[in-house]
DNA sequence: TTGACAAATGACCAATCAGTCATTAGTATA
DNA sequence: TATACTAATGACTGATTGGTCATTTGTCAA
């Protein structure tokens, strides 16, 4: 496991159970028995090991979830599924989850703010895309309500299993959850939040800095991994973001040859929605 | 102004921009335009100063939302007229919802935490009132489910007024909201949080909390206020909560010269709990 | 004008914070 | 073994923290 690992599993931990602002370097340090200087080595400030925790555990919990909806060919259980895909990833990575819940509305750090509302807004795009995939027309007056619909049941009961220790059933809450989500979405009318409300608060996504986010991680990546379909897949795709130069069907089948590798499935999933493939 | 409300209004509104953590006490004083000497002359601790915070909005808001759910004699807009008294009382106290949201899930005081919890029950218990008020036996299998589902709701659409500035029409939010949660209350069937998982996470009100908090108040009120008919139903009122002596009527009617008062509306609401009258 | 009391001050304290950097330990090559 | 390199250390810094307390200021009646 390397430094930067050792790091961010050991902070997890003490974030979790004392906050961010309240949890010391030196604390961390001694929890992960390393040095102080040698925090600083794996990481330029306190602040970018948050960013850090949320990049990784944000990314893994997303991908994973469009995964889950995109991959599911049953229609009639997609609703149920998503739930569950997304309750499993609060229950594997509780501590990130406590993290997540307990720092979202915290203003201290512009940057990681941004970060929150971008993860945000691709959790957004799932739901709307399986809103939309299951309901179609129906929804087209209320979608926007019923993403906050969503969101709110799964923040309610995400914050019973965190902090209460709740026993958890996750697939009996899916499922009831999945009646309420077919429920509202088949019969609620009364509408709050319209298609032009929405895009008010919610700016297009931030083209630039996902693109150096992920020029970032291809070098990474390329680094880290021998494999050499994987390598060329990466190289061409790496000048394909930098300057389109591919047909779309090409790129499609590149990220694909990610997909297949176990640590560039969450990247395969940024280039898609970069690329929009 | 006493001093006390001097810092506490000061206090909200670096806490509702910086969190509770990342305010200090100097920056408090200093906008305070006091001295941090005279700070601990009105608080024992910065830990005294956010309970204090807590318990005064916190208080307010409950007592402000179960007047208006009790005196609603219409049912038909009941859920409609209950959201809209929370999502109002948020309006109002914009700054002290902001540090609610934040510190709602903070671990790092236990008494805060408790305190927390508290006023979580006595929300919960509004809302179960309504509930079983307007759909009785119907919602007899659901309606700790529901709870969470307002409660979601309310959260989500709190979050959106508070931290993105979405213009507010709360009337249409609330008829909206209004409309899902008896579409849920008249048709969801599958049940997540049974009557008994209920109470295995939701101990009992605690009582001897609940009476010192209240004694406290009403010796407080005493030195407060003059009005002699008060005063008298105070002074009963305090030996029947110390040892109860009054027939429920006289109990009742006492603290309904109470509600009379402008500021003795909150404390009649705790006797009523309290005496369960 | 005096003296007694309460209200208010801010210099001060020990503790802790995030972050730095001269020094040392460990390792690989020659 | 000697050299060259990186990895890791922890004492240190200057700033800031929550909280205290000897001192000053303000306000009375006598």
């Amino acid at each position: 496991m390397s430094k930067k690992q050792l790091i961010m599993e050991s902070s997890l931990e003490l974030f979790a159970k004392q906050g961010f602002e309240a949890t010391s370097v030196q604390q961390i340090t001694e929890h992960a028995g390393i040095s102080k200087g040698a925090f600083y080595l794996s990481f330029k400030s306190k602040d970018e090991l948050i960013i850090g925790l949320i990049d990784h555990f944000m990314l893994e919990f997303i991908s994973n979830i469009d995964h889950v909806v995109k991959n599911h060919s049953n229609n009639k259980n997609l609703l149920s599924e998503f739930y569950k895909a997304a309750f499993h990833s609060f229950q594997k990575h509780s501590d990130f989850a406590k993290i997540f819940i307990k720092e979202q509305s915290q203003t201290v750090n512009e940057e990681l703010l941004t970060k929150m509302h971008h993860y945000d807004k691709l959790f957004d795009k799932i739901i709307l895309g399986m809103l939309e995939r299951l309901y179609g027309e129906e929804v087209r007056h209320t979608k926007y309500d019923l993403i906050y619909c969503v969101k709110g049941f799964f923040h309610t009961y995400s914050h019973l299993f965190l902090f209460f220790n709740v026993p958890q059933d996750i697939t009996r809450l899916s499922r009831s959850l999945a009646e309420k989500t077919a429920l509202l979405a088949k019969h609620a009318e009364t509408t709050f939040i319209t298609d032009e409300l929405y895009h008010t608060f919610n700016e297009p996504v931030n083209e630039i800095q996902n693109k150096e986010q992920l020029l970032e991680m291809i070098d990474q990546k390329l680094e880290e991994i021998n494999d050499p379909t994987i390598k060329e897949s990466f190289i061409l795709l790496k000048q394909h973001v930098i300057e389109p130069n591919l047909s779309p069907a090409i790129a499609k089948g590149l990220t694909l040859n990610l997909k297949n590798h176990a640590e560039c499935k969450q990247i395969s999933y940024l280039l898609q929605q970069y690329l929009e493939l």
